[in-house]
DNA sequence: GGACGGGATTAGACGCATCTAATTCATAAG
DNA sequence: CTTATGAATTAGATGCGTCTAATCCCGTCC
């Protein structure tokens, strides 16, 4: 039996390989799940042994195939438990995240499967993260950029939003900024402050918010007048 | 923060107190919790130390008020969930229990209020138990006797059944004895097998089961002519 | 190429819940 | 009153996940 602590462990691992590729770091993974490094270590050679992942000592921890699986079970736990909270029980948006990560772990097949059944299998949890499907394959991800990579004038479509900082969640769903709603890049200013403009007026992000938005880009500016190159 | 682990106990021993009275002797609990007679003295210990439990040495076990209304939490999110399960998500009387245990302790107070809700404040679970209310008093238990200790002739309303086994618990759906059905005690034979009239014929129950149904007696046999009943 | 700096690992310890084996206590039987 | 019996406790050890402090490795900078 794998304890919860493994199983947060790999769902870290898992996210960060999404974002950035294996290997990944100690100290990339000791951040995110809030433990100091040398804990990390011991925990990775644990999970060695178990055979969830392979690494190289100081270079860093890849998944593999059996602790992948493991892995997107969590996660379809986790998207499958916020989108019914959110669906079932009126949870907010913003609130879903941490009930979630509290039961993901415990939750059996018989409830994910009928949680999935009364759902209708969705395809995307409340945040726009997709939820992996039943055989537990790598979820097919679209090509998104974070906002925070766009330019003055791209028109685009919010794909998903990190559910990782509720006060900015409450912040942004109060801004309007929700998956699915389409805002229009007004600027990008030094140090990665993105202003976009929404239904009901203009918000300015700080950069850290701006990466946690993922975008699809729906229309670029012409480079045509003036302002073509390195501009602004 | 209490862990899980303190949480069954406190649980376990409420229930030993409501069907024995404190105080508590270290056996029960370790049978009830499945762990060996040292665990729970080194566990009774710590929850002295926290204020939750009093004991005396070679004595036994009683909760504080704390104690007390900490077990009762846990009920009231065993038996919501229980009861939840079994209304919103197309679980069987029979299945709940164990994902309940699951999930008891990892719900939010959100969670927990937004269930009563849904569910609009449901006074007992699906196997007759009553639900504790958000204050956390303890639930006035209205009178009841276990089948066991009925005599043949007597009318009984099903009160409850304990949740305790997964397979007596679905024979006795199968055979039709749940919370709010009227049998009829047909026979106590030696060694505490009683047989009781359902709708759908006779049913013979071993004493351990007959125990744990807990009745209210509709009307007992005339101790007068051969055949009394007012005319089945 | 040698020293430095920062991330990673090893060393060693702790708290918790658990176990088995040994001991102590309460009490029922003689 | 003494002893036997069974329950409860103490003693001591284990596994797990965690920490801090110390050490180690790798890539960079002079």
């Amino acid at each position: 039996m794998l304890s919860d602590v493994m199983e947060d462990y790999l769902k870290a691992i898992y996210v960060i390989e999404e974002e950035s590729g294996p290997p990944v770091a100690t100290s990339s993974i000791a951040e995110r799940v809030e433990k100091t490094a040398p804990t990390v270590t011991s925990m990775l050679d644990t999970l060695a042994e178990r055979g969830l992942v392979t690494r190289e000592k100081y270079e860093g921890a890849e998944l593999t195939a059996e602790g992948r699986t493991v892995a997107i079970e969590v996660l379809r736990h986790h998207r499958l438990l916020e989108t019914y909270l959110a669906e079932r029980l009126d949870y907010s948006w913003d609130e879903v995240h941490e009930e979630a990560d509290a039961l993901e772990h415990h939750i059996s097949e018989a409830f994910e499967r009928r949680v999935a059944d009364v759902l209708g299998e969705p395809a995307a949890d409340p945040h726009g993260d997709p939820i992996p499907s039943p055989d537990l394959e790598p979820p097919g991800g679209e090509a998104t950029v974070p906002l925070s990579a766009c330019e003055a004038g791209d028109r685009v479509v919010v794909a998903r939003v990190s559910d990782r900082d509720d006060a900015d969640l409450a912040y942004l769903d109060d801004a309007g900024v929700t998956p699915g709603t389409t805002v229009a890049v007004v600027d990008v200013a030094p140090f990665g402050m993105v202003t976009v403009a929404v239904d009901d007026g203009e918000q300015s992000l700080p950069e850290s918010v701006a990466e946690s938005i993922h975008v699809t880009v729906a229309d670029t500016p012409e480079p045509d007048s003036a302002e073509t190159g390195a501009g602004a």
